[in-house]
DNA sequence: TATATACTGAACCATTAAGTTCAGTATTAG
DNA sequence: CTAATACTGAACTTAATGGTTCAGTATATA
C-alpha cells in the first residue's frame, strides 16, 4: 500500500510540476472544458494539449467522458486528498522539530542567562 | 510576482515528484543529515545524493550549512508553505464547485419529482 | 452526401533528469 | 607529513518530457 501510495505521489506531484497542467487544472476548476477549449486557451495543439490531459487522468488529478466527438473533461473526485496528506504530515513533522528546538533555545536561555 | 510563485512551484512539485527526494525530506524530518549519510541510507553515490540535495535546496525545500569538510542539510524554513497553499486553494473551488452542483440537483429532485 | 470538426495515435526532435564514473580539492586523523 | 574522508565538478549514458507534424477515424452540419 504504502507502494502504491508512493507511486501515485510520483504521478500527481510531476502532473502539478508543469505551469500548463496547473492552469488546466485552475481551469477546470472554474468550469468543465473539452480538449479543443484547452488547448486554445494554452496556445497549444491538440494533440499537445491531449498529452497533458491523459497525464493529469493517468494521475488521478482529472477525469474525462468522451460525449459524440468531444471529450469533456473535469476535476476528478477526491483531488489532490492524498497529495494534502502528506504535505501537511511533513509540515506537521518539521512544526514539531522547530518548536522542540525553539524549546531547548528557551531553556538554555533561562539556565544560562548572558 | 505570480511568475515566481508558479516557477518556485514548478521547482517544488518536480522536487516532490521523485521518491528519494521525498525520502531525504522524511529523513531530515527526523534528524539533520550530511550527504554522505544520506547516500547511504538511499544506497546511492555520494554524486548522486548531492544533486538530489542541490536540487531540493533550489527549491527552498532544504537548507545546507558546510562545517568543515561535511555539508549539513536540513529542513528549510516555510518549507511547503507556498505548495500547501496552492494545493489547498484548488480543492476549496473544487469543493464549492462540487456542493453549488450537488444543490441544484437537489432542487431539480423537489421541483421534479417523478 | 460532402465537408468541417474533434479527437487519436505514431513518429520524431530537443531538452532535461537520474544516475554513473573519474579526477580533483579541502579537511581531519594518525 | 601521510592517508583517509567528504565533498565537488565535469563528462557521459539512458530514459523521460514537452512539444511538434502528419495521417487517420468518428461525428456533426450544410
Amino acid at each position: 500500500m504504502v507502494q502504491y501510495i508512493s507511486h501515485r505521489l510520483d504521478a500527481s506531484f510531476a502532473a502539478l510540476s508543469d505551469p500548463t497542467r496547473r492552469g488546466v487544472l485552475e481551469q477546470l476548476g472554474r468550469a468543465d472544458a473539452s480538449i479543443s477549449d484547452l488547448a486554445d486557451r494554452f496556445h497549444m495543439t491538440l494533440t499537445g494539449m491531449k498529452k497533458h490531459v491523459s497525464l493529469l487522468e493517468a494521475a488521478g488529478l482529472v477525469t474525462t467522458e468522451k460525449v459524440g466527438r468531444v471529450r469533456i473533461c473535469r476535476l476528478g473526485r477526491g483531488m489532490l486528498e492524498t497529495e494534502a496528506a502528506w504535505i501537511d504530515q511533513q509540515r506537521r513533522i518539521w512544526t514539531e522539530r522547530f518548536d522542540a528546538l525553539d524549546a531547548i533555545v528557551q531553556e538554555l536561555k533561562q539556565g544560562n542567562p548572558t
